[in-house]
DNA sequence: TGTACATCAGTGAACGCGCGTTCACTGATGTAC
DNA sequence: TGTACATCAGTGAACGCGCGTTCACTGATGTAC
């Protein structure tokens, strides 16, 4: 049973977890400051060193919130929509959890950008369910791919298939940010379907070759 | 007829850029401190100010040499080879300047990053001549992308441009930075080629569609 | 050739700002008897 | 029920560090006459 200290403590960490994703989702990481959530939260502001160790302990947790989010958001895109029995089948999924990696980008880019910017302060290691949860993330890629060339290696096609995610996200990447103006960010979606529709095609393609 | 003093005042900038070169290509943007620069120049701190104007501007600068570093390796990958006459060689020219971006980011881990990295200080507009040099790195990717797909909608050819290469900057980035292992980094330039030439194919493909 | 003066790079201590983290202390809550 | 005591969250001033930029001053270089 959970003493009354205990549940309040647990209550002030998540107004403390919810604050800085707050912060960070309108104001950027950047603008977290250990202050201002003191006041946000109403407390002083030695007291946020009783609920978390730390500055980064409290963005990973934003992060892995983030996360979660963002697998539940690929995990919608690719469940819905019909089995996985035609390679069309396969290439629309495949295209709709791009697309669904997109939104989800562009609706959450601070805390998106997050997940990406923030290095551990001083010593390096980030810790290893961080890891974890990130390589989750591929699955969602995995499975349509597998439809797609069923003869293919797996070690083979899990590398393509980390190797599509990454591509998507620079191509989400140079759309949303203002540097690099590569890809205009009205045709991002676009852009990002028919990369995907080409792979697919391409990858269609080489498992039944053409014949001369 | 420039004076001595003018003559010194621009090998002193020389040095400097120089200097902050060094320094970002093997400790990284964040390890750059005027005081540093001072000292390896052999000047007072506050000489700096009398050759740039800012610490922005130096690393602008350092970022130009970069750029121009990096049109070249892909303008030497691209020349190289068989003319455009087929398909196949657009597709093995395609892959040659995607594999030089990719060996270019490799071995200028430090001033690849920089230049993603680098956001102004305080107000916000990068200068109009950075954004123009980095619309030029498109070039490389778009006349291979003509041949394979003539027909194409020129519009919608650049686009596809631009959405290769910040693919191909998606896989290089998820395979050199520690975070988010996805692309294990002995596997980028295959990962790379492969993702290159499926989406050539699906190109292919598509111009000559597979009567059925 | 020599003198007076102007210009401007060079100097480095000091300014200013920002901010995470600590720490000695306070006071409320809960427990023991 | 009442008293003494322990525990631990809460407090916010102060510490510590880092660092870009400024500024009053110095001194070398070059020009004018």
């Amino acid at each position: 049973v959970p003493s009354n200290a205990a549940l309040r403590r647990e209550r002030q960490l998540q107004a403390l977890v919810d604050a800085a994703e707050a912060t960070i989702a309108d104001q950027g990481l950047a603008a977290l400051k250990a202050r201002d959530l003191a006041r946000q939260i109403g407390c002083a502001l030695g007291a946020i060193y009783n609920l978390v160790s730390d500055m980064d302990e409290l963005v990973l947790r934003v992060g892995s919130r983030t996360l979660h989010r963002l697998d539940a958001a690929l995990e919608a895109a690719g469940a819905s929509g019909r089995p996985l029995e035609s390679a069309a089948a396969a290439t629309d999924r495949l295209v709709a959890v791009a697309v669904a990696y997109c939104r989800f980008a562009a609706a959450n880019k601070n805390l998106w950008r997050t997940l990406f910017e923030h290095q551990m302060s001083d010593g390096k290691p980030a810790p290893a369910w961080v890891v974890d949860e990130e390589t989750r993330l591929f699955v969602h890629a995995a499975a349509p791919l597998r439809v797609l060339a069923p003869e293919d290696d797996p070690k083979r096609l899990d590398l393509l298939a980390r190797t599509l995610f990454a591509a998507v996200h620079g191509v989400v990447l140079f759309g949303l940010e203002e540097r690099m103006i590569a890809v205009p960010s009205a045709a991002i979606e676009e852009a990002i379907m028919r990369l995907v529709r080409l792979t697919c095609a391409g990858l269609e393609n080489e498992a039944r070759p053409r014949r001369s």
